[in-house]
DNA sequence: AACTCGGGGTT
DNA sequence: AACCCAGAGTT
């Protein structure tokens, strides 16, 4: 028997692969997107939960593109890069007017989509179609980078398509989807980034980072630099239990959630302190009763350290408009309104970033 | 080609 | 605290 790189891995995939995880079952090319779009940078056991319930709230690819951008945000919350649920529900939309209601089945149709790239697009059609096409992804370039002792970071463009090659070269003739299943399953439980279980990898005798001895220094790491640190204040405007929140752009940080007004001023003594767009502009200069700083704290995004102070702006309702708006109708003015009161305990179901999230806890805990 | 998008788990 | 994770879009 000849050695050969995707049958050893196909092999040992028959025994000790995955093949219980929720998007391994009633494969669809819809919910393997769903899946492969919610794993994308984050882990398997996160994205369980989410996944279950996407599937049972959106069933269908249709259904998801007739929901509301608030209503899929809101089922992303706290997983993160909500770019990725926004381009989501815009993809859905385009198979549902363009591809008359069903997810395209050829490479360059699924590739048109929003927020799906080569490897994306890949794992789709060969996990839920069993189409030709080799993917790339953390786990594979793991895998490879020692498998075949691949100098430089596999972020590196230069790197990254010569890793493009190699995947391509290494495809079995057979079994695509097996195979792609196969191989992050090789990099996610046994080819781990720490302490890879080499003695049951089933290609370690022609692994070159085996031979050398440098698994743990494949793949090389990217190069660090350090993040800087940047400060704001989230303004809280509370009157009754509710709070003002606004839906934030779409474009930048935290697009599409809604979230508190920030201000870099450091008191308010009045509403003049108060940014121009906050509604409660339109209150009268008395309805400010006073202010409290809440304890500050910090989040922190992959390029920069964001030190958040809260501070809770309690208002009079009736000197002005606030705390009018009665919260059996939010869910109609969602969409017309770009600013409301939510009562802190109900909750909105809107798409929240976690600092936002934090802020709502501890509110909640005071009042 | 480098940078921008997050949150949570691991080490 | 650093590092990483089923990457893609933007500049």
């Amino acid at each position: 028997m000849i050695y050969d790189f995707s049958t050893a891995v196909l092999n040992w995939f028959d025994i000790h692969g995955r093949k219980n995880l929720p998007w391994q079952q009633n494969k669809t090319r819809y919910s393997v997107w769903v899946s492969e779009v919610m794993l994308q940078q984050t882990q398997v056991s996160t994205v369980i939960p989410y996944f279950e319930t996407f599937m049972k709230k959106f069933p269908t690819v249709v259904d998801l593109a007739n929901a509301k951008q608030d209503a899929v945000l809101h089922l992303w919350t706290g997983l993160g890069y909500y770019a990725r649920a926004r381009n989501l529900h815009k993809a859905a939309q385009k198979v549902r007017d363009e591809f008359s209601g069903e997810f395209p089945d050829s490479f360059e149709d699924v590739l048109s989509l929003p927020g799906i790239g080569r490897s994306t697009a890949a794992a789709i059609l060969s996990l839920a179609d069993n189409q030709a096409y080799a993917i790339l992804d953390g786990n594979v370039k793991r895998v490879l980078a020692r498998y075949l002792a691949v100098e430089g970071w596999p972020g590196n463009k230069k790197v990254e398509d010569s890793m493009w090659e190699m995947a391509e070269s290494l495809k079995p003739r057979v079994r695509f989807g097996d195979y792609t299943q196969a191989i992050m399953d090789l990099g996610a439980t046994l080819c781990t980034r720490s302490k890879p279980n080499c003695d049951m990898c089933p290609v370690q005798t022609h692994c070159l980072a085996y031979a050398q001895g440098r698994q743990a220094e494949l793949p090389h790491k990217k190069p660090k630099k350090q993040i800087p640190t940047k400060t704001t204040r989230m303004l809280i405007p509370f009157y009754q239990g509710s709070v003002l929140m606004h839906k934030r752009p779409s474009s930048g940080i935290w697009g599409g959630l809604w979230g508190f007004y920030e201000s870099d001023k450091e008191s308010f003594e009045s509403v003049k302190d108060l940014p121009d767009d906050l509604a409660i502009m339109e209150a009268d200069s008395e309805s400010l009763l006073q202010t409290q700083i809440l304890p500050e704290f910090t989040h922190t995004f992959s390029h920069f350290h964001l030190q958040i102070t809260p501070i809770l702006l309690l208002v009079d309702g009736q000197h002005s408009n606030v705390g009018k708006q009665p919260d059996g109708a939010i869910k109609e003015l969602q969409g017309i309104y770009e600013k409301l009161w939510f009562n802190i305990h109900s909750g909105p179901d809107v798409g929240l970033a976690a600092p936002t999230v934090k802020i709502l806890k501890q509110l909640q805990a005071m009042y």
